[in-house]
DNA sequence: GCAAACGTTAATCATGTTGTAACATTTGTT
DNA sequence: AACAAATGTTACAACATGATTAACGTTTGC
């Protein structure tokens, strides 16, 4: 859960917001005056900072310079709530730090969306698959296993990042090869079954027994960890 | 000098954001439709792009998740103009990775304001890079191994700054062409492969076992240390 | 105008990858 | 148990890819 430090003097915009923004999911604490803001920031390590410029016994100008003067805190965002927009030249044109600013009177969820979009960050999506020790990297294309990096063909790599991505669906071996050779393949459906043998040598600790890639006959793979079933490993040890 | 691409359909909105943008010493590209518009960013590549999400062939949504999707542009901040608040929540709510938006009808100052808090973001941009021994100076244009300088020419030199910038990485030839050729790029992608090779006879010190651009089969080339050593490899075959 | 540096292409070589067929095994059904 | 269908496994020849070199056209600086 995100934490938000709110300076606003304002007491009903105060209650106003903090009402809007716990409702939202959002951990609050504030303050109604600039004094002591910084200290606040310092006890409270927020996500963000909601800083309302004009206060009455301090600007909030001096507040975000001392934020970002502080090594510890320099990284936290910082909304700006501000009266006019002729004070947006004030806020930009300085070297302020500050990450987004919103001009009175706005509507609470513009405000909610300008939040998020900070919590968002550069919006780097999980470029990355996980399930459980195996873990596949799309930007690097490399597979860790247990910490290990495997060494995956091209295809091998296309074929379990398809499956990766939409675990426990199962594709029929028509549809893999759609999704990973392509439309104008001229490949039997059998090298499908070749791929996954492939793949199961490398990233299956126990290849009798498949941890990731299941076969479900009749339909095709999917990527669905079979939860260990004592049967099995009974039956295992019954075959012995 | 910051350069933006502007998509707007609007002929009279458009004509005045590029004056006042430009005025404002922005070097400004645009197109009024949104066809072509992920190849516009593609040769341009702009520091930022402005983006109306209401365009009569295509949804602006749909041109950020492109633009999103190519490695080599995305981390271009992209601001949307949107029409009215009630579209906040699409933009806010798919992880389409827009860094801010702004409402129509807006203030021209604030736009600009809003664009400036973008790169004021970027404001301390690693003039440097750096990997272990290897460092390469932005501002310069000078490559140091263990404190000795290169001789790299002009091309070598961007293709090492754009594989650097992004470390870890993969690019295909294709990707590396447009990024670092450009646009009017007439050239077979197999140029890549020789300057790769060039790159490594000078950053390299053991050519046979690339310490800093590793070649992904079947993908690409990316700037990173391969953590697959050799030598794992023969011990291996040696305990079997 | 010349020579050196640079950018590009094409050809060759070694190596790893790919897809298939043939065979083996498992599974479910009668 | 017998059988057929589905899946697992192996081996191999054709193929694709990347590294490398040489050659050629173009730009640059003097």
């Amino acid at each position: 859960m995100k934490k938000i430090v709110l300076i606003e003097d304002d007491a009903d915009l105060f209650a106003l917001l903090k009402y809007n923004l716990e409702k939202e999911g959002f951990q609050l604490a504030g303050s109604q005056t600039g004094k002591g803001a910084i200290e606040l920031c310092r006890r409270e390590r927020p996500d963000l900072i909601l800083l309302d410029i004009m206060l009455p016994d301090s600007d909030g100008l001096d507040i975000c310079k001392g934020i970002r003067n502080h090594p510890e805190m320099a990284h936290i965002p910082v909304i700006f709530l501000t009266a006019r927009a002729s004070e947006t030249d004030r806020i930009v044109g300085l070297e302020l730090g500050a990450n987004d600013y919103i001009v009175k009177p706005f509507f609470i969820r513009e405000l909610i969306a300008r939040i998020k979009i900070q919590f968002r960050g550069n919006a780097t999506p999980a470029k990355t698959l996980r399930a459980g020790l195996l873990e596949l990297d799309r930007s690097s294309c490399r597979v860790h296993l247990r910490g290990e990096e495997l060494q995956l063909t091209a295809t091998e790599f296309r074929l379990l990042e398809f499956l990766m991505s939409r675990p426990g669906v199962v594709f029929s071996r028509e549809q893999l090869l759609d999704a990973v050779w392509g439309h104008d393949r001229a490949v039997t459906d059998r090298t499908v079954d070749v791929y996954i043998l492939r793949l199961r040598q490398k990233i299956e600790v126990d290849a009798t027994n498949p941890q990731f890639i299941r076969s479900v006959r009749g339909f095709g793979y999917s990527f669905d960890r079979t939860t260990a079933e004592p049967q099995m490993a009974a039956a295992v040890a019954v075959k012995q």
